[in-house]
DNA sequence: ATAAGTACGCACACAAAGGTAAGTACCCAT
DNA sequence: ATGGGTACTTACCTTTGTGTGCGTACTTAT
């Protein structure tokens, strides 16, 4: 239980990336990055869940609104914008009536895809851990103020 | 360019997995299951980035609030008690004046903030495809509705 | 003596995310 | 003939995320 802080050990200098250097390879922890942009919508509440649904295989519309429980429509489609527009996301209409729309990745979408898909996977996983850690931690904190 | 949709291949029968179900696994599909608050945390704007750069070692608030570039006070706070709930990151104060806190990961933080990483780094790395096909999309976009 | 740094909490305000409901223009099953 | 399915869009409203500014209780630097 340590109450004094210890030593710092080495201060790490200021950097100041150019834009074109932004462009070439981003940075996400740079505040104009559009990389952060890309980043939100990948890891956008559903924006994460489309991308895991797509990796199966193609799915029209109203399949991903199933697949994906409780997406608005109104979400879902903004979302499918967002990654289509990045690039990540192929959206193939057909000119028939009903509407017939396939939604499928791209290269890219795909490679984003299972990164994503790793990291729900390991939520997945680890979920018993992680709500036992919760408990644990909410017991520790109201052990450090008892009143 | 098709423009009659293909048949279809197999009807997925629906699943209905109970909530005991949902704790020994998480299912980020389902509704109601604890694992997408979780993922929210992990993916939540700032949550990603302090994942990551906490993934370097521990970190003071302040130290924080400087390599997470445009994140505020408020926020980076917020975000470090999400995280620190779901037990993937550790906080610990000395009792000093001025006030001194760092923070680091748990074990369970260092895996999830590895595959948060792993994210990161591909689109740092494909940022400019990414951007190049955003321009191909809007261009795709307008070629179809000329007027 | 004054200013800045530290790690927040609180109150206020705004914008974005997100949900609900309705409308569209047809087809198909009952 | 009525109801449901399809792939959205738009308008309206609520919730959440997020920023700003202020206060704190001191210490250190200027």
């Amino acid at each position: 239980m340590p109450s004094s802080p210890p030593a710092v050990p080495a201060p790490t200098p200021a950097e100041t990336p150019t834009l074109a250097e932004l462009m070439r390879r981003g940075d996400v922890f740079s505040d104009r990055c559009p990389s952060r942009e890309v980043l939100q919508h990948v890891t956008s509440r559903w924006g994460v869940l489309v991308l895991v649904a797509l990796l199966e295989g193609t799915h029209r519309f109203s399949d991903l609104r199933r697949k994906v429980a409780g997406v608005s429509e109104r979400m879902l489609a903004q979302t499918l914008q967002w990654l289509e527009a990045d690039g990540l996301v192929r959206r193939q209409a057909f000119p028939v009536v009903p509407p017939h729309v396939e939604y499928s990745l791209t290269g890219l979408g795909r490679e984003a895809g299972e990164r994503v898909q790793a990291l729900a996977d390991w939520i997945e996983g680890n979920l018993a851990d992680i709500l036992a850690a919760r408990e644990t931690v909410q017991r520790d904190k109201s052990a450090n103020r008892p009143k």
